[in-house]
DNA sequence: CAATAAATAATTTGATCATATTCTGTGCGA
DNA sequence: TCGCACAGAATATGATCAAATTATTTATTG
């Protein structure tokens, strides 16, 4: 058959590339529930894909602890239990302001203003109480923190870690709002401008214990 | 078509699952040379599977940091910098420790006596210059200690470390031989008799930093 | 003419899909 | 309750097409 949105030679994803993505952000920001059942089938609808395709996503996402592959062949979203939240708890707690520490190492100014940027429209989801761009915005700001540090495993095992927590998300903000949601940005800012990796690095780590706490309250 | 090599219905595993873990063997016991190249084809044939089941176990162990994903859309090998080796080396000396804390809390005799077992046989290993061998019985006994922990998400991090340095173990082996290896492993048993976690968390992050400088002086 | 560069053909490899097969659980009837 | 058929879902293969690499040929230039 022919392909008809003809990937017009460069800088075209491949399928199970771009289906990875949109599922992984699916995950990411709440949109299943935890404990869901998730068939190859109905994704490959959903996301009008090939099976092939749907099946090499889920198998990345399932390697990340995304997904979980069932004794019955079956997948589905996982459940984060408490025990579950404390150790991702602890890796979040060393990882992070490692990370900071060494971003804040060599920030230039543009990626500072950059940050800024992301900051401030944060505010204005959670002043909106648009919880959904609230958790896109949120991710993105540390995640853009992640790639400045340049240790790519590092940030690779960081981020993984989101996707661990993701689902239980949509509980958080549910039940919660947005207007309760404070963060360290502001102090993780003013200290990467300051060029003081100890302080962002500290103010990180507040961030992140903050935000477990808060899934911990969602999920008990 | 039939299927010949009949699944008997219990316990059969599928084909994608078999593949990656016979891949992931590959890779972790240091079978391929860093940066060589990985093909779907060749790999398919070579374990003598289909397609998609190789295509699925590849893109599993790509989530995992153990196979890259060029831009070309071919696949290889990672190597490691010691940038790298740097950022494993930091994620271990914390999670590891933290594992065997976990695990020491609740061992019983049955599981100190198979350590111990698994331990004589590794030290028959390096004794008879088995390398091959060493790196899986390590491997073991590491990996075993993790499962006693009973934290699923700390052990899969730490377990997906072991991919990220798998294949530079050869290049240590190669021009070290066995006989230089020495670890930590009677300190870590003896501490798990006395039940005392921390002791045998510290003498674990002693065997990690031992590990981790024969492979920085391997790859330097 | 030799040497290098450009173009082209051949081969390998990856991506995706349609299809056949197997597995799992469920409901129906004995 | 047990067994069997059936539906839904996962598994696996090979076919087909597209992209990339390599090899080969042709063209160009000094």
């Amino acid at each position: 058959m022919m392909n008809l949105d003809n990937n017009l030679s460069a800088g075209a994803l491949p399928v199970h590339e771009i289906v990875y993505q949109d599922l992984r952000a699916l995950i990411l920001f709440g949109e299943f529930i935890p404990g869901e059942a998730v068939t190859i089938q109905g994704l490959a609808t959903r996301l009008s894909a090939g099976l092939t395709p749907v099946r090499e996503a889920i198998r990345r996402l399932t390697a990340e602890g995304a997904l979980s592959f069932n004794d019955n062949r079956r997948v589905c979203v996982p459940t984060l239990s408490l025990k579950d939240l404390e150790d991702v708890s602890f890796a979040r707690q060393f990882l992070e302001p490692k990370l900071i520490f060494m971003a804040a190492q060599q920030v230039t100014a543009q990626d500072i203003a950059a940050l800024i940027t992301l900051d401030s429209a944060l505010d204005q989801a959670i002043f909106r109480g648009d919880a959904p761009m609230y958790l896109r915005l949120n991710y993105q700001f540390h995640h853009q923190l992640y790639q400045l540090a340049r240790a790519p495993i590092l940030s690779a095992l960081t981020d993984g870690l989101w996707l661990r927590f993701g689902p239980s998300l949509r509980i958080v903000c549910g039940r919660l709002g947005t207007l309760h949601l404070v963060d360290q940005h502001k102090e993780t800012l003013l200290a990467l401008k300051a060029g003081d990796p100890q302080a962002a690095s500290d103010a990180i780590l507040q961030d992140v214990l903050q935000g477990m706490e808060q899934i911990r309250l969602g999920i008990a």
